[in-house]
DNA sequence: ATTTGACCAGAAAACGTTATTGGTCAAATT
DNA sequence: AATTTGACCAATAACGTTTTCTGGTCAAAT
């Protein structure tokens, strides 16, 4: 959005500090020392601490948006951008370290002043699916009942997984296994090619 | 196992408790106070507050097990036992609320002394859900390459699935959703039948 | 329009004290 | 011999108080 550059320098500080000690453990004082500012400066730009955590995050969601619509334009065929569609999504949630302290939040405390972002993510991301899965629907090559409603239950399945993946360091672990799952999901959605 | 009834009834007691309070503010008298006993009556029968909880949870496990088999034994089409199988996992484990508290453990504490007896579920699980797909794969029903991978895969899947559905309360958000992923995943394994 | 830093109220950390809890065991009971 | 009991203990957690820190403000300066 406004691209206002002492903005974004603050928010880059920010991200990183946010990132090394999370939410709470992160004060104003040393996202201000660090950026060579008065606290009272970074004040002027963002309204409170969850104010500039949330443009931290919601600029990771920016670029995971990016990411996910350069993904689905690929001119292949369905199932590839489907298949590079999740990867892609799982690739740069990985280096989303302060999107990972939202997940963790959902158990410990709770971070409402982000529903909105995350609703917003939800819906953009129920978008771009549900458009890849109709493009499929409209070659043949997907048979779909409810392109909306599928697009949702694959996004669940792939947020759900998120936890284990993320917060519980088993990415190595289910690397290998989630590309294959996704297969099966792919091979659940294609009309019988096999 | 062994089957003694006062070392029965110290479990059922047990699990009420823990399941009221969770494993850490549960306190030993009060189980001894409830199940009218002495402490070191207790201690008679387990080792230490770990070994209770671990047997509360290890008969959460039993009655999903039995009732997984039930399940698998069904002399139905296999894709309906599929079916039958992971709504039953989660019908079952809805009502352990022990082994709930274990998922929530991961972040937060750490149950390593549950590690052992997860082990052994998880490869009770993949056997049982192995002669599932394999028998499936027998009647020319599934086209699966390697069958232990794939039980793997599943199980992976449901497991994720139990976080959001057990620990942050979107059972009935979930419930319809986890349906028709089911639907995807099954057709995903069988073979061209559509 | 933007930056500064002293300032404040409330939150959190630190700390010493008290109360509770997991676990033991010698003696009593069955 | 197998089981039960409850007083007992060391370790931990809860509590209450004091001190420090932190998010946020604002009048003055740039």
């Amino acid at each position: 959005m406004s691209s206002d550059p002492k903005r974004e320098q603050i928010i880059k500080v920010a991200s990183r500090i946010f990132g090394k000690y999370g939410f709470q453990k992160t004060t104003m004082d040393e996202i201000a020392r660090t950026a060579h500012r008065a606290k009272g400066s970074i004040y002027y730009y963002f309204r409170s601490k969850k104010d500039l955590f949330l443009a931290v995050v919601g600029q990771e969601m920016d670029t995971l948006k990016e990411a996910l619509m350069n993904a689905s334009k690929e001119d292949k065929d369905v199932t590839s951008v489907m298949r590079n569609y999740m990867l892609t999504r799982m690739k740069v949630l990985e280096g989303a370290v302060n999107y990972h302290e939202t997940l963790k939040a959902d158990f410990l405390e709770t971070f409402e002043f982000l529903d909105e972002l995350r609703n917003e993510m939800d819906n953009f991301e129920a978008d771009l699916l549900s458009e890849i899965l109709q493009k499929g629907v409209d070659k043949k090559s997907f048979a779909i009942k409810d392109v909306k409603k599928t697009a949702q239950v694959i996004i669940m399945a792939m947020k759900a997984l998120e936890i284990p993946f993320f917060l519980q360091n088993k990415i190595k672990e289910y690397e290998q296994t989630i590309v294959e799952l996704l297969d099966i999901l792919i091979s659940g959605l294609e009309k019988g090619t096999r």
